[in-house]
This record gives structure tokens, C-alpha cells and sequence, in this order.
RNA sequence: GCGCCCGUAGCUCAGCUGGACAGAGCAGCGGUCUUCUAAACCGCAGGUCGGAGGUUCGAGUCCUCCCGGGCGUGCCA
């Protein structure tokens, strides 16, 4: 419990005020404390009394009345004042918030480490080897590496797995079809490869569907020949992948060492990504499906062994009550699917890796698959009870006109093609606004906003909903955007480098908080360690968004009204200093948690 | 058909376990740069919270039904 939150010291009061006003008859009710959403209502109320009167029996004023007058909070608190239908309003002293913020100003910023520390497994990224990025992949890599970061911070232990799509027959027809046109793997680079991606699961596709029209519509014998040559040749594409697919199991030296080409040439492009997008991804994170391939059929045998899965129309597969759809671990010919290895990584990640949170970090849109999935790994026992999963769905990515974001011609589009755009149009803002940079610096500074106004936008609402992407909002600059979170930052940095001090000079300062910008900012500071645990409780990076852009707008207002160099006495300027000081850490430690880069100038 | 998610200001979104007249940001209008970066600040205007019932002292929040949108639904990943 975060011991500089206000609401979390006024809660333990009121808790006691209402034990020794009403004892057991209060049971275990709750204090209520929120902030006040009106000023004029003080910093925080508490909404206990209406419940407790309901209770009790009595008016809810009177029960507001007999919490006040058993409450020891002089301390913290003027005299509290009661309100409307039974509310208890509460403006803090000047003292209490400066004691607060000392609390706050230490290396760890308040945040406090759990005392029930948890290895998790983030599962995350989820890339597939011989596709380009695409914008599909920033959420669930933002996402998850800020959580990550998130939980860390706490105090956890995080195992990032990057969960590769390394495995299967299109990759195997991408492997024949490399082979066949004879490229030289050893000079593939990944455009190469993500061409011949295309063109084999293109190539690949039997069009059954058209053959049947043929005869059905009786559309005649020329238009029959070219849907049966395409189909012949599909099925031939289909052909030579099983047979790599099965030299690939089977340990065949040379089409291993291709295969292994292939993820390093796709991880090497996505290693570059990640970089620039800031995120702790590396090789040493990959978990790729080939992962689990060699444990996929004796799991399998072993549930049917066990009876706890059923064959079901030549299928393996699990029931999950109260739901219609089974949980299908292999395919009536025998092959097996994604929820086969997930089940496997599932076995795994508990046994091996010893975890008791998994946490998932993929699209919405397979809510049922997970639902199944957990569902299925604890009916089997291959988790108990101390195992907690969590799938965090998260929404599509949406372009101006509500579909999903794809290019004009209907395709993905690749996640560097939107960096690039998102870096190029924060580099022109950039020389607009600020000409006297270097060519160096100005492309650095152009990286890091052009990149943390996509990641910030990425996080900073609810994740599971869909989102509208427009270049022009999130590039604006202004109001809830990354560039001005950092513009806060760097205003900050620049009154630093003005200011012929250094941080020992200020460190020890007296706070002095007379100027109401300067409560709203230490108001707004001292939520920073609660930001962080909710956002660790809910899973929900915009949480930690919220606190960071109220952190940046009371900061703002307070840089307008509260001139720190030129301050009336040196006593305030110190003051101010120290103020602008915890202000900037906090938000380069809120950003970093987000996994988005501070610069000291733009 | 069934299931899941969503519907809050012109637009994009917040709204924590139900709590005081629903909050931001864009866009609009009006102010503020000889003074720490105006990517900013200050102010104005703008909403029957999809609709109808219900529970409650109190509902954007909980329950039921309806409307509208998205997604998913036995052998793709």
C-alpha cells in the first residue's frame, strides 16, 4: 500500500473513527476515501456515512457527524467539514503534503516492493518468422514490455517470451519456395523473405472453392483447365512444405540450418525494431512454437490415455462447461494445432519456468481461444489453483474511416513504414520549432517524439478497446500526446541547464507550497506509486498515462504561475528547484515505465 | 442462431469498489510571449451518458429487455 497516497492515510483514519464510533456494528465498512472531484470540496472525501447509515438506521449526517468527532487527523487534515447527504470533505495541511513529498523524494520514487513477489511469464510480441512487422505487433509488444516494466518495478519477476511463429507449412513453403528459386540464404534479407512468404502461402492456396463454382455454373472448360492447374499446383506447393516439414522434424541437418536462417534473418529485422521502439526484446526471449513440437503428441496421448480428452468426430478434443465450442488439440489427420503448443507452452512455463502468473498479451479477438485454453489446462491439471492465468485483450488498431488500419491497397502496414512516417513528420515540427539544433541532435530528438507519440497513443487508453490511429492527432503534439510529456520534461531539463546550481544545492531544500499551482503539483505527485500499483492490478498502462499527463499539466501550470529562476526570495527558488527536480523524475520514471524515452531538449 | 465486447460533447477518449451540478484533449471562440522552450498557459461555449423499464437515499457505473456497431464461433494462426 502506497504510504505517500493521502487517500491511503485517510482511509486508515477513517477506518479507525468508524470502528471507535460504531464497533462491530460497522462490520468491516469500507472509509470511501476519494479525491474530490470539485475543489471546493477540499483534496479528498469520504462517502462512508450514506452506506453506514443504511446500516444503521440513522441519518447519514449524524453518522457523519460521529466519524468526525471520532477522528484523530489533525495531522494530516484541517477540520473536516460535512457536506450534501452525509459527505466528509478533508483539505490537507501544508505540512502534511511537504512531509509526503520528502517520503516520496527517495531513489525508489515511493514505490514500495511487493511482499508477495510472483515469477510471471509475459507472453508477448508473438512475431511470425518470414513476415515483416506490422502494425498488429505494436500493441501486444508495447503493451506487454510496459507491463512488464511494470511489474518488475514491483518487484516481480518477469520472463518475457516472445511466443515466434517459427513452425508450420507455410513456413516450410516459404522454405521449398526459397530453395526451388534458388536463393542464396546466406544473402536473404527480409524483404526477400517476406516476398517469398507471400508469394508460397499465395501460391499454396488451392482454390477449391472456384473449382466447385466451375462445375457448378458449368462456366466452361477453359476457365475448369485454369482453376485445375491452379489447384494441381497449390496442392504440389502443399506437397513439397509437408515433405520439408517433415525433414525439419525429422532433424535433417541442412534443412535445419536453413530453417534456422529464416528466424534469424526475420529476428535480426525485428531486433532493430524493437530497439528503436525502446522495448526490452531480445534473442534471449524467444519461444517460438518449434519450442514445444517434439512435446505435442505425447501430451496429447497422455490426456487420451488419461481420459481427459476425447476423440470427437476423428478429432482430439477437451468440453469446457458452459461452452459450445470444444477445445480441439488435434486435427482429425492428425495434425496438430496452435492450441495444441499453447497447451504444451502452458506445461512448460509452469513446470520449467516455475511460474504462478501467466499473462498474455494478445488480441481481442481471441478471447474464446484463451477462455478455452486456461479452461482446458486446468480441467487436464496441467495448472492448479496457485497458477493464475490472464489474457489481456487488446483492440484493433483502426484507421480514420473505423475499419482496420491497412494500407490504401488493402494490405498491412509494415510497422517500419509507420515509424518512419511517425519520425519524419515529428523531424519536421522539430526544425520548424526548434532550428537551432544540429542535424544530429534534431534527428535523435525526431526519433524519440516521433516514437513516443505512436507508443504513447498505443497505451494510453483502456486496452482492450479499439482505437482510431491518425497520424495528425497523435503527431499534433498537444494536449494528451507523448511530444507533450516530453515537452514537460524538457522544459524542465532546460531550467536545469539555466540555473548556475547543482542538484546538492536544492536537494535538502525546505518545500514551500503557498501558491495553489504548487499543491495541485505535490497533489499530483504523490499519486505516482498508486498510479503504478493500479496499473500492476488492472494490467492497464493507461493508468500510469493518467498519472503522467495530470503530472504534466499541473506541472505547466505551475511553470506559467511560479517563476523558479527569477522567484521573489532564494528560499522559494530553492524550493521551486527541488520541486521542478521530483517533478522531472517522475515523469522520466512514469515514461520509462512505459518504455518511452526522455530527451533533454527538443 | 449462439457467445463475447462496445455505444459518454462535433471528433478522439477518461470516469477507480454506485456517491455531490458527468471530466479531459482536439476542433470552435476570446485572451496571454522584451522575462526559466507559446509543442505552453488562462478563459468561454458545447452532453436528455444509445433507448425503455427495474434495484437503490443515490445509477454513466448494477439487473432485464430493446436498438445500433464490432468481433468470435469444431478441425487457420
Amino acid at each position: 500500500m502506497a504510504s505517500v497516497d493521502p487517500a491511503n492515510l485517510l482511509r486508515q483514519r477513517v477506518r479507525d473513527a468508524i470502528v471507535a464510533a460504531f464497533g462491530d456494528a460497522a462490520g468491516d465498512a469500507d472509509a470511501l476515501i476519494a479525491p474530490s472531484r470539485n475543489p471546493q470540496f477540499g483534496d479528498f472525501q469520504c462517502n462512508a456515512a450514506m452506506p453506514l447509515a443504511k446500516k444503521l438506521g440513522k441519518p447519514p449526517r449524524d453518522i457523519a457527524g460521529s466519524i468526525v468527532e471520532h477522528l484523530d487527523i489533525t495531522d494530516l487534515t484541517d477540520e473536516p467539514t460535512i457536506a450534501g447527504p452525509g459527505f466528509i470533505n478533508f483539505t490537507l495541511k501544508t505540512m502534511c503534503l511537504t512531509k509526503l513529498l520528502c517520503r516520496l523524494d527517495t531513489s525508489d520514487l515511493g514505490i514500495e516492493k511487493t511482499d508477495a513477489p510472483r515469477r510471471v511469464v509475459m507472453d508477448l510480441s508473438s512475431v511470425n518468422v518470414a513476415k515483416q512487422m506490422h502494425v498488429g505487433h505494436i500493441r501486444s509488444t508495447v503493451i506487454g514490455d510496459s507491463l512488464s516494466n511494470v511489474l518488475e518495478r514491483l518487484g516481480h519477476t518477469v520472463i518475457r517470451q516472445n511466443h515466434l511463429g517459427d513452425w508450420g507449412v507455410p513456413i516450410c513453403m516459404t522454405l521449398s519456395a526459397l530453395h526451388d528459386a534458388n536463393v542464396d540464404l546466406d544473402s536473404l534479407d527480409m524483404e526477400m523473405l517476406s516476398d517469398a512468404y507471400r508469394r508460397a502461402t499465395s501460391d499454396g492456396k488451392p482454390d477449391y472453392k472456384g473449382l466447385q463454382a466451375v462445375h457448378d455454373f458449368e462456366l466452361g472448360p477453359k476457365t475448369e483447365a485454369e482453376l485445375q492447374a491452379q489447384v494441381d499446383g497449390a496442392e504440389q506447393v502443399i506437397a513439397k512444405a509437408k515433405s520439408a516439414l517433415l525433414k525439419l522434424q525429422t532433424g535433417d541437418a541442412q534443412t535445419v540450418r536453413d530453417w534456422r536462417k529464416l528466424i534469424d534473418v526475420t529476428m535480426v529485422e525485428c531486433g532493430r525494431i524493437y530497439e528503436r521502439l525502446h522495448v526490452n526484446i531480445t534473442r534471449e526471449h524467444d519461444a517460438g512454437e518449434s519450442t514445444y513440437r517434439d512435446k505435442l503428441a505425447p501430451l496429447v496421448d497422455r490426456l487420451l490415455d488419461a481420459g481427459l480428452a476425447q476423440v470427437s468426430q476423428g478429432a482430439v478434443i477437451i468440453w469446457i462447461d458452459d461452452v459450445e465450442e470444444p477445445f480441439i488439440l488435434r486435427k482429425s489427420d492428425g495434425g496438430f494445432l496452435y492450441a495444441t503448443t499453447d497447451l504444451a507452452a502452458i506445461e512448460y512455463r509452469v513446470g520449467e519456468l516455475a511460474c504462478d502468473q501467466l499473462i498474455y498479451v494478445v488480441d481481442a479477438r481471441q478471447r474464446l481461444h484463451f477462455r478455452l485454453l486456461f479452461a482446458a489446462a486446468r480441467k487436464v491439471g496441467i495448472i492448479g489453483d496457485a497458477v493464475e492465468t490472464v489474457h489481456v485483450p487488446f483492440g484493433s488498431i483502426l484507421g480514420p474511416d473505423g475499419t482496420p488500419l491497412k494500407t490504401r491497397s488493402g494490405e498491412n502496414i509494415r510497422l517500419t513504414d509507420l515509424l518512419d512516417e511517425a519520425v519524419s513528420r515529428a523531424a519536421d515540427v522539430v526544425a520548424r520549432k526548434n532550428p537551432d539544433l544540429s542535424d544530429d541532435e534534431r534527428r535523435q530528438v525526431a526519433e524519440a517524439v516521433g516514437i513516443g507519440a505512436i507508443k504513447y497513443a498505443d497505451l494510453a487508453q483502456d486496452v482492450a478497446k479499439d482505437y482510431v490511429f491518425t497520424f495528425d492527432r497523435m503527431l499534433a503534439f498537444e494536449g494528451d500526446t507523448g511530444p507533450y510529456l516530453l515537452n514537460a520534461y524538457v522544459r524542465i531539463q532546460s531550467i536545469f541547464r539555466k540555473a548556475d546550481v547543482t542538484s546538492a544545492d536544492f536537494t535538502d531544500a525546505e518545500l514551500l507550497l503557498d501558491q495553489p499551482q504548487e499543491r495541485a503539483l505535490a497533489l499530483a505527485m504523490l499519486q505516482y506509486p498508486s498510479a503504478v500499483e493500479s496499473t500492476a492490478a488492472k494490467l492497464q498502462p493507461h493508468h500510469l498515462c493518467q498519472f503522467a499527463y495530470s503530472l504534466a499539466t499541473a506541472f505547466a501550470s505551475f511553470y506559467e504561475h511560479c517563476p523558479v529562476l527569477r522567484a521573489e526570495t532564494d528560499d522559494i527558488k530553492r524550493s521551486r528547484l527541488r520541486l521542478c527536480d521530483l517533478t522531472s523524475r517522475l515523469l522520466a520514471d512514469a515514461l520509462g515505465l512505459l518504455g518511452i524515452r526522455t530527451i533533454d531538449r527538443m
